[in-house]
DNA sequence: CCATTCAGTGAACATGCGTACACCGAAACT
DNA sequence: AGTTTCGGTGTACGCATGTTCACTGAATGG
């Protein structure tokens, strides 16, 4: 029964973690209150400080773990489950990410909010993240034969467009009622195989006469 | 000079306003208060109530006005400039986006700062307008002979995915510096350019072998 | 069994918030 | 010239905020 002091302490810093991301949900990571994260939890707001120093440090540790959330997505997304079509991507890529997002709404649609809304240091952190994310997708499609004919700066371009599409489907995702999430996805997918359609005639068959 | 009068509650109520605008860039319309923006107009707080009814009446002016420029760039793209090629209409409204979000920075980046971050009602009237443009964008491009190919369902998917590349567009325009606008809309122009590319495929030769 | 650790408590603080009210003084109207 | 209108002022209120401090009491470790 050593444990049972820290896992009680572990606890309350979950309950805190997920009150803030419900709360957040509403107004934003600025608006945020330790008091009203306290009174959700159910607990007096000066206890807060047991468990972390300030509310900004609460705020980037939103972060981080909103970060783990978004790794994972992208590792899953990336080991090639059906890499023989484009076609066989697309479905798959957008079945994991469908599932991620429903797996961890809060944590994604903070991201997707606080990118656009947060203190300039929270949504530069988010930028950059995601600016990885678009510099891992540009070389895994440099390495797909379909992606030799274009150059760098197009792959560029094109990867931040399926990044773009893809953070527009997370939010079409989050917006949409669980009923209606076939149907999103579906839309998802048209968008996305049309993005593809576009860079594999890009500069071949589609460029000039378009 | 029977205008001073009203001139001057004009020239303080446009005061209000753009203070308003300015310190929602930094932490968003939620936490917006009324204090901050007189102590920017330099009057006293109460002042305010001689323009405003209340701080949620200043946010609904905020978001009209939003409007204004929102309708303003999309009649602008509208206007059929350069109608004979795809090439010709992608660079006109890559460059009318373009000074239309460098004119009212504040007021695209407002829209795209609340449509995700401000408060329910807020968010739903800014998601509704931007259907609004999805919903015209789809069917100009009914009317467009390279349209005529795409199935209704198809097109509307088409018209989400070009708003929504613009809409990132106008972020990436309001996040880079003057100096690297040009390089942005190139950016952007071959985005848009991708994906009608894809449209243009879409079914025919690209659909299959994608 | 006794001493210690420590998550949670409760009071207190300075500050900022939205709003109400009575008031002022100059521009506007008669 | 006299009166009214009205944008801006100053004070005051009740409430919420983040953070501090001394305290408690039960789980922990020797």
């Amino acid at each position: 029964m050593t444990e049972t002091r820290a896992e009680q302490k572990e606890r309350t810093r979950r309950a805190i973690l997920d009150a803030a991301l419900d709360l957040t949900a509403e107004s934003g990571l600025a608006s945020l209150s330790l008091r009203s994260v306290a009174k959700e939890v159910g607990v007096v707001p000066t206890a807060f400080y047991r468990h972390f120093d300030s509310i900004d440090a609460l705020g980037l540790a939103l972060v981080e773990e909103a970060f783990v959330s978004l790794r994972a997505m992208l590792s899953a997304v990336r080991q090639p489950e059906a890499i023989e079509s484009l076609v066989g991507i697309v479905d798959s890529s957008v079945r994991i990410v469908t599932e991620h997002v429903r797996a961890q709404p809060a944590h994604f649609a903070f991201l997707i909010r606080e990118r656009v809304a947060g203190t300039p240091d929270v949504r530069a952190a988010i930028r950059h993240e995601i600016d990885l994310c678009e510099h891992e997708l540009a070389t895994d499609l440099a390495r797909l034969p379909q992606g030799q004919a274009l150059s760098t700066p197009d792959l560029r371009a094109l990867s931040g467009l399926i990044v773009t599409l893809m953070v527009g489907a997370a939010e079409d995702l989050l917006a949409a009622a669980p009923s209606r999430e076939a149907a999103v996805a579906e839309v998802i997918r048209t968008r996305l195989r049309m993005v593809l359609i576009g860079a594999v005639n890009w500069r071949s068959a589609g460029a000039p006469t378009a």
